[in-house]
DNA sequence: TTACAATAGTTAGAGCTCTAATGTTCGTCA
DNA sequence: TGACGAACATTAGAGCTCTAACTATTGTAA
């Protein structure tokens, strides 16, 4: 008994656009010795120097845990530098390094050009479409699933 | 400098749509105790029993590696059983055990019920818009980046 | 001052995912 | 029979991801 045929399931069809996507850009990353993840992490860096991990965290959709595990790769790469905030104890500034930015420059090169020609298969009015439509379902989604059940004191 | 601002490339929007459906799913399959995956492989082995562990990788579109880890889970919770293959002895029929099939069932109810909403939002139009221009997006990519470059014998 | 909430950072543990490499079996072909 | 390629299965190792804890700091309110 088949409850829902797969392909009746945008989920299916969501999925494996994604997974193209993501292994067309860890292909296009390997050479500047990039994840797709790290490489997310540096752009957002690059935009917001000196922002907390928590912060970038939220930038990239992660969770801090999961911003943790990649910071921690990309400093014993030596492609970032958390040092400590000036008078908030609490955060750790985090900025690229000169190598950082070399490397970031280097790989952003490659995915740019993943994004161009996935951009060049459609038209102005799809890609349009095409965002919309994926905005709807983010929407609806986290609607449907708050991040965080909001609880009242009392 | 921004080399292509993240709002403009589709990569963004495909990401958070398919990281908020995956999210939503996790969560109705936890009462099931079901992972994404786990249920993913459960749905497509109670449609093809016995099948192998490889070609049951290729129709979950992961590695054979990533599929082992997955049955492995799946095979200590006694979901499944895994049975040598009666003349070809190198294959391992996989297969749905009761308690498997019991546990997908349960798990099945609550990811269609999100399928079915999400597909809710969205007109039988619009819906067969946005399974064309994934599709699009899946087939280019993939074209672009073959899974196996083919390399002449001579 | 003390208590509390919010934010930041971290660790532990489970699970998924990949690439690379190994070993086995099957079928074909010389 | 023996060699070889294709397919299956597995292991090793690196990395990402989550939830569930825990600690520390900051700012606010009793």
């Amino acid at each position: 008994m088949t409850s829902m045929p797969l392909p009746e399931r945008l989920g299916s069809h969501l999925k494996r656009a994604e997974q193209a996507l993501s292994a067309a850009k860890q292909a296009a990353l390997k050479p500047a010795h990039l994840t797709v993840s790290q490489y997310a992490a540096l752009l957002h860096l690059s935009q917001s120097p000196g922002i907390s991990a928590a912060a970038l965290a939220r930038a990239c959709a992660v969770t801090p845990p999961t911003m943790n595990t990649v910071l921690k790769n990309l400093q014993e790469n030596g492609l970032i530098e958390r040092t400590p905030h000036e008078w908030h104890k609490n955060i750790l500034e985090t900025r690229l390094t000169e190598k950082g930015e070399r490397v970031l420059a280097e790989g952003d090169v490659r995915a740019v050009e993943v994004e161009r020609a996935l951009a060049a298969e459609f038209s102005p009015q799809e890609r349009e479409t095409l965002i919309a439509l994926l905005g709807r379902c983010t929407a609806f989604l986290q609607s449907a699933r708050p991040t965080e059940p909001r609880r009242r004191p009392g």
